[in-house]
RNA sequence: GGCCCCGUAGUUCAAUGGAUAGAAUAGAAGUUUCCUAAACUUUAGAUACAGGUUCGAUUCCUGUCGGGGCUACCA
């Protein structure tokens, strides 16, 4: 049953019948009752005055009288400045319960055919992952389990930016520094060891500019003769022509950096579909632009450049390919998306999801798509989301303040472990299975603090005070998941197993059972929601007001002592629906919950 | 300079144009014979500023002030 719809028709019935006038039952929007009042649904009157030729109060009472004269729904309603609360009868919320409870999969809705693709991640190999990589895979992978959820058929990809200048300064760094070090030799992970001769070549890099400017080099001068730097070009050189021990060496040090994001993806609990590779898409788009200049779409420039023009779209003109007929980022990425919808043709709409730094080239990117022709242009989406700041500000890798992905992911389990022992709460667990909750309980933690916030707002990461385990964080909600875990343990032991017919007839709601039962019946809307506009903080704030309503029942209502068999029996099966509706809202943010904790 | 985004309690985040602007945290005060106190209850505290549109503006428009981003033949 849904309730909105049902409501929404009796209500335009009302005015057809009372005003005599037409009111599309859509157009009827309702808004949840605010707590100092009676009653779930309102609906704002004012906009209808004219409609009803009467003021909003007297609408308002009009309405509400026909309402409780003639919807099944409603019991009671009352009138407050215009505003008109809709109370509904018991029977009505444990007929929403009872069908909740009967729906297999609630809150997942059929296949509807479509299939879309999702990019996140694509870091470049020459460092490790970062908080920022860490906003960005937690909101591309929940985004892509929201859209399963809404019946779409999901790819998950990346692209990988393994080749250019800044993997070859990792690589000239170690040729010259690294005296053979390998991960196995120092015990180091790949992706951090390769990262580290990144700093080295920076650090080297700055020496020998001063060194330069020392022997009375101009900057500028100095810039462009750095040997070091001249090094990593022509290495660079080396490797677009396939020289075969320069393209062994970048094989085996991008190696190392894919062993070591496996691990900091598994500890993420990411995945993908799909993984596309720089190196081998690269020269694709490079046709595509030169196609375009035939058609007279881009133009040429008198030194051989490519550019488009794009000033009546009310931006500048952009390089597509250099005097030297060389590939610009811009380049390559047309020649990756059109790849993308030849690998799968049936795709519908393609997310990439990409810090808002890259908003222009994005919008630059949609628009030249649109321009060579691709209907599926308008398919494309930037999901567009803001950085992640320090206290200090940005994070800036010169300047040490990157907080490395790893070492943030140990941190939570770390003070998940010592939070956990101090409450004394891992009596009867196994060590296997204490570690298990600290990992559960550290990442969930770090997982829900990012993905809260509307991922189009940048946002603040304080180290010292960003890790807590109270209040509206991924730890609470969990505590009441595992709460529940318990009560249904019990339930069981007592042989409790209630069933539609248990519960059926039971007409004595307690207020905050409403409420929750208005809670789960909002999931799927909340779903839909989060889904339409690529949001998961909606999902997040949702669960956590489903536990903090839950948490007053807890608080206030017993089960157990309860001598009503039938009040009882639908408290654990009201229990187990919420903890069932906590637990798939939390896995739609790649966040689990333990049965105990 | 041009373009884009953002200014909400001390702090971190909410609020399809709707009621007395919600949470959390930090502060103050309470609640464990009873299903896990990582909880619950009470209390105090905010829309940068000035106009405009509207029955009604945190939300839409204009201006001012403040913060950030983009504006490379880098990726």
């Amino acid at each position: 049953m849904n309730i909105e719809q049902t409501l929404q028709q009796d209500i335009s019935k009302a005015f057809e019948e009372l005003f005599q006038a037409e009111l599309k039952s859509e157009e009827i929007s309702l808004q949840p009752t605010r707590k100092e009042f009676e009653g779930s649904h309102t609906f704002v009157c004012f906009p209808y005055a004219r409609i009803s030729k009467k003021n909003p109060e007297e609408t308002g009472r009009i309405i509400g009288e026909y309402l409780k004269e003639h919807s099944e729904l409603v019991e009671d309603f009352n009138v407050v400045k215009g505003f008109l609360n809709i109370v509904l009868s018991d029977s009505t919320w444990l007929e929403v319960f009872t069908s909740i409870l009967n729906t297999e999969n609630y809150g997942v809705s059929p296949q509807n055919g479509q299939e879309v693709m999702i990019e996140y991640s694509s870091p470049n190999t020459n460092k490790p992952l970062h908080l920022g990589h860490l906003r960005n895979n937690f909101l591309g992978w929940s985004v892509a389990e929201i859209l399963k959820a809404n019946g779409n058929k999901v790819h998950k990809v990346q692209i990988i930016n393994d080749r250019g200048i800044h993997i070859c300064k990792s690589m000239v760094a170690w040729l010259k520094y690294g005296n053979g070090e390998t991960p196995e030799t120092t015990g180091k992970k790949g992706d951090k060891l390769v990262g580290d001769y990144y700093v080295k070549f920076d650090q080297e890099y700055k020496k020998q500019i001063a060194n330069l400017m020392d022997q009375g080099v101009g900057k500028e001068q100095a810039e462009k003769e750095v040997p070091i730097m001249k090094e990593a070009q022509e290495m660079l050189l080396k490797w677009e022509q396939k020289e075969p021990e320069t393209y062994a060496l970048w094989q085996k040090m991008n190696g190392w950096v894919y062993s070591g994001f496996d691990v900091t993806y598994h500890q993420m609990g990411v995945d993908f579909n799909k993984l596309y590779y720089e190196s081998e898409t690269y020269l694709l788009g490079k046709d595509e632009v030169l196609k375009g200049v035939d058609k007279g779409i881009f133009f040429k420039k008198e030194d051989g450049s490519v550019w488009v023009d794009l000033t009546d779209e009310g931006l500048d003109q952009k390089l597509l390919l250099r005097a030297d007929g060389t590939s610009v980022y811009m380049t390559q990425d047309i020649g990756t998306a059109i790849l993308r919808f030849r690998d799968f043709p049936e795709i519908a709409k393609q997310i990439y999801t990409v810090g808002n730094e890259q908003e222009y080239h994005f919008k630059v990117l949609f628009i030249i798509l649109d321009k060579l022709g691709y209907e599926w242009a308008k398919e494309c989406y930037h999901l567009s989301y803001g950085m992640v700041d320090l206290p200090t500000g940005k994070m800036k890798s010169r300047e040490g303040t990157v907080v490395d992905a790893d070492d943030l992911m140990q941190e939570m389990i770390d003070t998940a472990h010592e939070h956990t022992e101090e409450l004394g709460k891992i009596e009867g667990f196994t060590e296997e299975q204490a570690e298990e909750l600290y990992e559960t309980l550290g990442i969930g933690a770090l997982k829900y603090f990012l993905l809260k916030v509307d991922p189009k707002k940048r946002m603040l990461f304080d180290p010292n005070e960003s890790i807590q385990f109270h209040g509206n964080t991924g730890p609470f909600i969990q505590y009441t998941h595992a709460r529940i875990s318990a009560i249904l343990r019990k339930a069981g032991q007592l042989g409790v197993n209630p069933s539609t017919e248990d519960i059926a007839g039971f007409g004595n709601l307690h207020a905050i059972e409403k409420n929750v039962i208005y809670l789960l019946n909002d999931y799927t809307n909340k779903v839909r929601e989060a889904g339409v506009n690529y949001s998961p903080d909606i999902i997040a704030q949702y669960v956590y007001d489903l536990a903090k309503e839950y948490n007053r029942f807890y608080q206030e209502v017993s089960i157990f002592n309860e001598e009503d068999q039938q009040a009882l029996k639908f408290r654990i099966a009201f229990s187990k629906v919420v903890a069932e509706t906590i637990s798939k809202a939390m896995g739609l943010l790649g966040i689990s919950v333990p049965e105990r904790m």
